[in-house]
Order: C-alpha cells, then sequence, then structure tokens
DNA sequence: GGAAAAACCGCAGATATCCGCACTCAGGTG
DNA sequence: CACCTGAGTGCGGATATCTGCGGTTTTTCC
C-alpha cells in the first residue's frame, strides 16, 4: 500500500511516457494486472490505462487481455539456473521492459554496454524501424532483427571482460578528413554508480569519456541502473544527476538521493 | 480445500487470461483433469471451465477429452543429426590452424568476417602480443585473450545474419577531422568465392569493398578458403587473385584454377 | 435400451471495450 | 497578447465479451 501511495506521488504531473513505463513495470513485476488495479494504482481514468495498454501491446512488451494485460510469455533460453543470478536477471529483465515501454517507433537510440541495456534491448520486440547505435558488441546477437533499420555499431578498442568497445561516438566519414557525429533521439544509458555527490559514475575513464559524449548526443537520456548502484561511486565520474531525464531502477532511491533527483528534473519510474 | 481458500483470495480481480493460465498449469502440472475438478479449484462454473478448455485446446496447449483435458501429446524430440556440417566444420577448423601457423608474435592481425577466420582466430592459441582489427563481431568472445595486446573492432553498419559491420578501415581520430588509417602486417581474409576469371568474390557489394581496403592496408594477404569455394563466383567481385599472397585450404585446388593461383605468385596451403 | 454425466445452445446481466466529442494544456506563430 | 494546433485525457453512449443458468442434445457406460 505504501508502495502504492508513492507510485501516485511520482506519477503525479509527470510525462505520459513516464506512466506508460510504470504501466509495464507494474505488470512485468506482477505476472497479469486488471485496468481497475491500473486505475487505483496510478489514479486515472481506465480509458487512459487501455490506451496504455493497447500502446504497450504494440511494443510487444505486455500480451493485452479482456480486463486487463499479462506478461508477455517468455521463452528465454538463457535464464541463469542459480537462484540468486535468477533474481538480478528478473530485475535487470523488469527494468528492460519499464525502460522499452518509453522509446517508440522510429526513433534513433544510442545505447551502451552493460547488461542493464542488454535487457532493454531484449524487451524492443515490438517497436519498428529503430535506428541503433552501440558500442555493445552483445547487441547484434540479441535483438530482434524484426525492430531494427539500421545498427551502427560504434569502433573501437574492445575491453573483453564486458565486450564493448571504446572510442569517440563517431563514424569515419566517406572522405577521410571528417568523420560523422551521432544525432540520436534517446540515450540508453547503463552507469556503475549513481550518487547525491558526484552523480553518474563508471569504472573505466574511457568508457566514462564515451558515455558522456552519447549523453551530449541525444535529446532524452534514459538511465538503466538497478539499485544497487545507488550512492555508489565508481571510478570515473560521467556526469551529474541533471543531464538526465529519466531514471529506470528497481526500487525507490534512499531519501538523499530521491530528493537529489527531484531537484534535478528526473522522473523516476520503480519497476520492482 | 485451503487451497481453494487461497483461490478465493486470489479471486478479487481475477482476469479471465490468468483463470486460464492457471488452467493450463494445473492440467500441465497432473497431466489431466477433470472439469469438476477444474470448477472445484477455480470457483467457477463447469461452462466458463469448457469455454476456458476449448479455448485452450484450439491454441494447441492441451488436448481436450470427454469429461476435461489433458496434457497435449509431447513432440517428438529426434532430430537428424547432419554429419555434413560436421564435416565442413573440421574442415574449417583445420584451414584456422594451418592459417594461424603463418602468423607471428606481436604482428598487427587484419581478419575479415565468416567461419573460417573465427576458425583461425581460435587456433590462434600460443601465440602472444597481437594486435588485431577486425569487424567480425563474434571474434571478441572468442579469442583467447591471452593472444592479444590489442583488439580493435571497426564500426559501421552491423548486418545480422553473417555478424559483422561493413564500413571504412579506419578510426575517427582524436580530431574530429581526420581519421587514422590501419597499417597492418598480415590480413587473414575469407571469401565468398574464388576463381581463376574473377579472382576473389563475396556476396555483398560493401564487404567487398571493406575486404579490398583491408587487402591495401596489410603487407601480407593470407586467405582462409574452403574448397568449396573454387571456382565459385559470388555477386561482388574483390580483387584478382594477385592480390593475395598466401591461400590456406583444404584441398588442391583443380587445374586451371591452381595453374592461375601459380601465376599470381600465390603460395597455396593445403591443411591436412 | 436407458439413466446419468457431459456438452451444447441461447439468453440475460454485468463488465469491458470502442468511438466520437469536448476539454485542457503546453508550444509555437502572427 | 490572442490565436492556433495537436497530443493527452476524461466522459457518455453504443457495442462486444464474459459468465452463469436453464433447457436440450449428445456421449458414456451399465
Amino acid at each position: 500500500m505504501d508502495n502504492r501511495t508513492a507510485s501516485v506521488d511520482l506519477q503525479r504531473h509527470r510525462l505520459p511516457a513516464t506512466r506508460r513505463a510504470q504501466v509495464a513495470a507494474f505488470v512485468e513485476e506482477h505476472g497479469a494486472a486488471s485496468v481497475s488495479d491500473l486505475v487505483d494504482v496510478l489514479g486515472v481514468s481506465a480509458d487512459t490505462i487501455r490506451r496504455d495498454l493497447d500502446e504497450l501491446t504494440h511494443k510487444g512488451l505486455l500480451e493485452r487481455t479482456h480486463g486487463g494485460a499479462t506478461r508477455r510469455t517468455l521463452a528465454r533460453s538463457d535464464r541463469p539456473f542459480d537462484s540468486r543470478l535468477l533474481d538480478q536477471w528478473q530485475t535487470k529483465e523488469r527494468i528492460g521492459v519499464a525502460a522499452a515501454g518509453l522509446l517508440e517507433d522510429s526513433q534513433t537510440v544510442l545505447i551502451n554496454g552493460g547488461t542493464t541495456t542488454l535487457a532493454t534491448v531484449r524487451a524492443l520486440r515490438g517497436l519498428r524501424d529503430l535506428t541503433i547505435v552501440t558500442n555493445n558488441l552483445r547487441i547484434p546477437a540479441e535483438i530482434d532483427t524484426a525492430c531494427v533499420r539500421e545498427l551502427y555499431l560504434l569502433g573501437g578498442n574492445c575491453r573483453f571482460a564486458s565486450l564493448v568497445t571504446v572510442g569517440p561516438v563517431e563514424f569515419p566519414g566517406v572522405s577521410p578528413n571528417h568523420g560523422h557525429k551521432v544525432m540520436a533521439d534517446v540515450a540508453v544509458v547503463g552507469v556503475g554508480g549513481i550518487s547525491t555527490r558526484n552523480g553518474l559514475s563508471t569504472t573505466n575513464l574511457y568508457e566514462a569519456r564515451m558515455i558522456l559524449e552519447m549523453i551530449d548526443s541525444a535529446a532524452t537520456i534514459v538511465l538503466v541502473v538497478d539499485s544497487s548502484k545507488f550512492e555508489r561511486n565508481a571510478f570515473a565520474q560521467i556526469a551529474e544527476l541533471d543531464r538526465a531525464d529519466i531514471l529506470v531502477t528497481d526500487s525507490e532511491p534512499p531519501a538523499e538521493l530521491a530528493q537529489a533527483l527531484k531537484g534535478a528534473g528526473v522522473d523516476v519510474v520503480i519497476a520492482g
């Protein structure tokens, strides 16, 4: 119930996209939800919920049923068997589904490395005509090719541990003396730490620089961060909190951080 | 019966879809279930259960019987083992080992896409301090990290079928107005066809251009090609035979091609 | 052959959904 | 500042779906 109240608080005067992400997160967490449940939780009319549900169904994030919606029946092969890993996996998948709810057909999306961003990519099924730019080498094998118009991989030095490249967010041009910078609608960014005092950080200096470039290159910044990163500082600072627009995570941030996020104008979506 | 009480608790806003899922789960778990059983468990009328059963049968999730339903008879799992694929695989591995034998510690190696080049990468174990530049997305996950000093991935448009990128053989520079061309000791190149009259070819125009750039960027060109490619012409021509230095393959080329290779100064290595 | 159980059919009440419309509100534009 | 525009939302009424019930038909089994 307190959870419910919190959601209503966050929902007030926020973007429709944020609410839709919350709907997606709710359904993903509970496995199924009725329209009336969602009306209670989010405090909007049933019609609006239905429209959200239809929208999310169109994106392939959930399955519409009479009276509500259910989680998409997932038949995934790479589910970990270790139950502790399974918990983490489910958490990340939920965050992924909520984040995918923020995207729209035909957008250009920048995506960096990490398992949480990868979960977002797995949740894209149903979207269409996306242009994706990433340094994450695992994305081409995992993504549903039906969603993408083009996928561009950023070149650079390869890091084996995380299977990403590090380098400029840019492609060599046809003429050798100037490259193509990238402009995107949305950047989906995973980071190593998010804290009140130092903002966003990650473990690697070059990666930090790369993420900052991505942030500079996109109109809307969506952070996908699980709660274990709250108030943690990784080695290299990336940017202050106010560079982000929406934070998708799995549980309420601690009070101080929540306050800072609010002050920085960051919408928070709780997925689970 | 306590089970029933629990169900009643959950029954508040139960979605039809949820109930159907429960029906399916019940039948799946018990192997079979009668309508009256399900009526007891789920607390709805027999007609509703029947309609659910019909629905689920129509979706192929279970088999309808008089008075109830049973688990769907399992699909047969015998899959014919394709020994031809195994042969091909072994052939490629042999070619890979032979090609890896041509490389030396501390070299810079350009590698393009394809399963044969990937076999070469798997055979690198034992070499040290290599600098590798590739457009093959599968290499970072497969390569033994002990062999490499640095691995650079060429950025560009991603091709899903082959998991490679296509784009210039070049990296964006630190200053945005000139890129870094690449110079390598060896290029390990797989192609789609090799013929007396048209030389080297591949299925994709952009890939052809990229391979040519690789050839232009390396001192020594090693072709890794299995014998099924002999005298075959793929869609896009890459270069004449004389651009290659060494051909590693699995069996003697046909006479005419062997002659042409000799004329072009290409050493032929047969991987036994 | 006949009785009991199961399935089918049509109906009616309760929801859920669909559709058009009006209203709000932020973001341009003259 | 007035005006327009378009997305987002809530509302009322028409329509569709779900569900239980009584009545009828079919199946099962003795």
